[in-house]
DNA sequence: TTCCGTTACCCAAACGTTTGGGCCAAACGT
DNA sequence: ACGTTTGGCCCAAACGTTTGGGTAACGGAA
């Protein structure tokens, strides 16, 4: 492949313009105009300047990198970009990244360990600096390895281990859905759960089915699907295929809320008045269906920038701490609200 | 930051350990089994390329990135990528450049011109070998300005000027979609046409809007609105509060008529009876929401892989040519059909 | 034995940038 | 006048990898 684009400026190039050697260049450029041991003369430093900015000059990243040993490249995993939460979670991401003067590398693993593992080894030869993980399996092994080889990384969305995570405060989110459905007059209530590998799913599932034992109420139906709408319409089939159908289901995640709504139609029934039907994450859909979908709220932009900060920091030499990003509850009519 | 990963392996290492020069470890891990001029012996090669899989040698970039002029990376600029049909475009790009030993890094530029320019400015201080833009503009001259820089790209999904682009055949996909109307009857039509700067809803409403014509029909009304869910039901809402509203509302895209579904909905119109709506994409959703959508159904995932595959070729010093991948029609509730 | 061709390596330098250290000249203080 | 300090640069080498070119050793043929 020949070279792509226009050749780029060289500090040797404006060096030899301006008379100068290429680490006095280097020095004015990479120093604020008040250092205290001066690279050069405030004349010299302004002609330098000027001329860099005049030629468009950039550095070469291969040249610095190989010198500085830093690619400021962060490598982000996660489990598919076509699922809306964890692009929104990657804007995030994207946004905080680049005010870091940093930038990042994608790679969908699909929720596949053999996946994973390769990309992960893709984005480590890569040189990233660290690693922000957005499919996380709750079976650890893969992290605690790496993590044991001492590559810095960051978990976002989801939990494992005793890794460094933000995620949403799921359990509570659970709660909030339960104690929403519970007010509603939900005692028969079922969770389609999204898959058991995920923290998302099981801890919002256990906040929503933790209440329910709280107030010594039958523990509702869990049933685990994909995340995605087929997923969520074929377990609600399931449910509602059932003589003790519920009569309100709490989906982990909008996706497979929505699948869930399509199936209560399919047995003529109205979502928000012959059955209650809930999601989570709140996407921008949530508020737009046909009917609107009752939802837990969470800052997933905010999620993602956390991440992303709470990397620097660890790559910074600091201590930190996993944090959990809090959720709120949107009712809409799908539950029967009006909206 | 400090160094965040192990002690990556160097060809030095590798080479001191064997006794041999690094060259020679070089020429034998870049070249293959059966070369012509072999680097080393059979046996010196079988031995070079036994440690190097053993100590899971992978070279840096930065070495070889400076040396060779090639960064093996791929610029993608999208609206953003929370936008599912981009995301999936994405994936299909990614999918191939992996194929190709290329790694991709992508920008959002939420259809600014500013920030179009800065990020672009950003992956070519990356050294990106080229660009994939997913966000042109119908105004080229951004591109036309870049093309006269010798920077390689190749639009996808839209096209602007005379630019390479792979795209859908997005006339033939709103003809389709009239030819779906009009064998339903519905002589009274709008189209909800998205952002005016973007060929994608130029393309698909003039393939719509010209069967009407061919007909001898009254032209539909065109209202433009952001792509969008909530911009699809802003357009709706001011087709449907018209004394002669449509019978029929094709949105160019799928989030747009999710919108418009909503906006139906609340003038206590039924959906696929007393009005039909569709959309353009098939995206996953579409088929899986509680009403299922008729959408017109295009590769996404196969237009963003070839865009690629052409990218590489215009690397590689071919000629290429833009390609426009055929839409089909996929009928449902929405507009009538029996799913 | 000598000569020639082939094999199997090594040498050297390039790429762009950064950074430790050094040198020279001017200014300042005694 | 001499010694010290400071300002303003330059020198050199490092980083990891690739690639053009060279050479010593070996084997085969004349």
């Amino acid at each position: 492949m020949a070279d792509s684009k226009a050749r780029q400026v060289t500090l040797r190039f404006i060096a030899d313009e301006l008379g100068l050697h290429v680490s006095t260049v280097s020095r004015v450029l990479n120093g604020r105009a008040d250092d205290g041991a001066r690279a050069a003369s405030g004349d010299t430093a302004t002609r330098v300047r000027r001329l860099a900015e005049e030629l468009g000059y950039q550095p070469d990243p291969h040249g610095s990198g190989l010198r500085t040993g830093r690619s400021k490249l962060i490598g982000v995993l996660v489990p598919r970009l076509s699922d809306l939460v964890l692009a929104m979670i990657y804007e995030g991401i994207d946004e905080a990244a680049g005010e870091l003067g940093l930038a990042t590398i994608t790679a969908n693993s699909r929720d596949d360990e053999e996946t994973r593992r390769l990309r992960t080894r893709m984005l480590l030869a890569r040189r990233v600096e660290g690693l922000i993980f957005g499919d996380a399996s709750l079976d650890s092994g893969f992290l605690d390895r790496l993590a044991a080889d001492g590559t810095k990384f960051v978990l976002v969305n989801r939990r494992a281990g005793d890794h460094p995570a933000v995620t949403a405060d799921d359990r509570l989110g659970g709660r909030l859905a339960a104690e929403h459905l519970l007010a509603l007059g939900h005692v028969d209530a079922a969770v389609i759960a999204g898959e058991p590998y995920a923290s998302t799913g099981v801890d919002r599932t256990a906040g929503f089915v933790g209440l329910y034992r709280e107030r010594g109420l039958p523990a509702p139906r869990v049933l685990h699907s994909p995340f995605d709408t087929a997923g969520g319409r074929a377990a609600a089939e399931t449910l509602l295929a059932d003589a003790d159908r519920p009569t309100a289901i709490f989906a982990v995640n909008d996706f497979a809320a929505i699948g869930a709504m399509g199936a209560a139609r399919d047995h003529d029934l109205t979502v928000g008045r012959d059955i209650a039907i809930m999601g989570y994450n709140d996407t921008p859909l949530a508020a737009e269906l046909p009917l609107p979908l009752t939802s837990v709220a969470v800052p997933v932009r905010e999620i993602g920038r956390r991440a992303l900060v709470l990397l620097s920091r660890l790559l910074a030499g600091d201590e930190i701490e996993s944090e959990r990003l809090a959720p709120t509850l949107t009712a809409r009519a799908s539950t029967g609200a009006d909206t």
